[in-house]
DNA sequence: TATGAATGAGTCTTCATTCAT
DNA sequence: AATGAATGAAGACTCATTCAT
């Protein structure tokens, strides 16, 4: 028994190990311009070793994609908690979005590959049913939040509630993501506020477009 | 030097005719399951002609890319004419972007493509470049579209001036891109109101979000 | 027109040559140690030219197969014309049979491995049809020629027709087959008759069991 | 000594332990196409295990086939005693044949893909020098059953005893063969009489065939 | 101007075998 | 005696691009 969750111990650190490096290489290249063969030598590894930890490269590609889904859900679901009124844990929400995108922005790169090619996908895999889940679950919370601002005062009473949760979601994901796309560009323009303020103010502007 | 233009006009011709071809063809398939032989097989051509009027897959592709950007301009410029209020230019200006998406679509998605890769482009292409000039241009006219709001009334004065047209700009966008994401997803939620309906109540958020 | 016809002679041609020398690595090697690899640096090809005029290492190995196939056939087609009783008849399928494995060894290791994985193939494929096709055919000739041979007195009577159709083509391709396996053994055996006449004699022994 | 033939005692019961699992994966996935991987898992061993019983693959499955040859070797040799006449007891050998390829369909398969390849096999290897000798050994039991067969009057006499010998071998497993192999295709057809009777049918047509 | 045959580097993946523990 | 992680060569196939005609 202690011998085995040693061996499962060692799998789990080798599996982390590989992930690591395919996590720097996929963020610097791209998944399509990775080889595997570039991956192991990273690694200093044979290429038949990774394929004994992960049963091919789009399979290493998700459970990346899947880690990152785990940090975002945890960031969100915790940050909702600290606030109180029903406004403030919307605008917490956004807030955690922006974060794991500061503080991973690797994770951040694999999630957003992966939602692009979602509708591509084998819609029997697990891990597109699960996100698929984690989506309308998003939006669920989100219409609760709004429901409980409302009645807490927090946020105004003439909004679609339906419209206004998937609009939150869709303009959040979309303003970073394009930050994302821009932020170069950006950054060369104006001097005095960095680029990099932008997401911030999406908050301050989202606060004052709800609120009561 | 009429023969000579006579030249060039069936030189862009032969070109309007390829891009025609491969416009519909990336379209479905996508830039990289899209091969030039394909193409080529599709115009019943010899893929060798391709390169004489492209120097390249990616110089093809590019050129749908530019013009689809030109679509999106006039469609912009027009529309903001169209307008009074410093408000309304500036609705009408998210409602273009829509219209584009809408309309054409396929433009719209290797415009989207494009400004996705841009990062790994070389930064000494002409597109490249242009592109960058392009945004520049955008932020400056909403910029001035919202002075002439808050001048004439129509748009609230609490706001920062630099910030907001450059995140209205990202955040149209980046609705868009997402909203095209998740469609078919979101087609399959709530039967009372038609996902489609998600970009037209943008737009009229907004609109409560910035008069006055 | 003329253009058409040269260039599809030329495409031919080629084709033929690529054939040419894989007839003879798939020959001495067998189809699993063949590598398409291997195929083109005979040829002094690159490998990708190998599937501008197949489009897989199957579909090369096939259509030399099917050229076996037709060469078999025409064989077996001649030589029952240039008999005339019955039993004849029979007789010279057989020979026809033996002398398509001598005279095309090559061939024949095809349509043999062919066969036998038949089963495994997919069913829907034009060749596996076609072939199936073939097999019901020839059965139905020889049950025609052993009715003639019956009627033409040539044939014993006491014999059921389409048993015994059926075991004399399934006999003549296990004696060929057996005996190609078996040959270098037997090769070192009596020496006073070569192992080769075994098939010689298996048609005299076939006539003698089958006759009146 | 006693701890010896303990030891090697157990090594045998290993050695079939793991030879029972290699026989139902090879015959379900042929040889080609099982993995050491897979029959390790099977038995729930790591593959080294299997190294540490076998030299390699190939030694497995050879084993399977020595083991097949011996089965068959008795099977014959039993009904050949079971008989009276030479032409009873050659007809015998064959139905011990098929009475071998019915009953133990796996070890059939391993023997004839064995013997398909045994010429590109290495001619020191004992498992085909000991089979080069079964031949010759079945040969001459053929031909002594033959003259005896003549001398009591069962046999006719007008056949060349070298060569009917050498040929009744080949067309038995040869008929065998190619019913396997095409059975499936001949369920299909007469439904008058089921495939499987042409085999009886062919030791029927045999003994006519033979008989004085 | 147009052709299209030829290239060949590059991709993911498999698996028998070894060897340190 | 048993393990199973690691190896690495080998395989089929793709495709943007070139160049002789």
């Amino acid at each position: 028994m202690a011998r085995h969750n040693y061996d499962e111990e060692k799998i789990k650190e080798k599996k982390k190990l590989i992930m690591e490096a395919a996590k720097k290489i996929f963020y610097e290249k791209g998944y399509e311009n990775t080889s595997m063969n570039e991956i192991a030598r990273k690694l200093k590894m044979a290429k038949g070793t990774l394929y004994l930890y992960f049963s091919s490269k789009k399979d290493l590609f998700f459970s990346l994609v899947y880690e990152g889904l785990k940090i975002l859900e945890n960031m969100i679901k915790n940050d909702i908690k600290s606030a109180k009124s029903g406004l403030d844990k919307i605008l917490n929400m956004g807030r955690a979005y922006i974060k794991f995108y500061r503080e991973y922005p690797d994770y951040y790169s694999f999630v957003i590959k992966y939602e692009s090619e979602k509708a591509d996908l084998d819609t029997n895999e697990p891990l597109v049913i699960n996100s698929y889940e984690k989506s309308e679950e998003i939006y669920d919370i989100l219409k609760l939040l709004i429901l409980k601002g409302i009645d807490d005062g927090s946020i105004r009473e003439d909004i679609d509630i339906n419209k206004i949760s998937m609009l939150l979601w869709l303009q959040t994901i979309g303003v970073v993501q394009q930050f994302e796309l821009r932020k170069k560009l950006y950054e060369n323009w104006d001097e005095k506020f960095p680029a990099s303020e932008i997401l911030d103010y999406y908050i301050h502007f989202m606060k004052k477009s709800l609120k009561k």
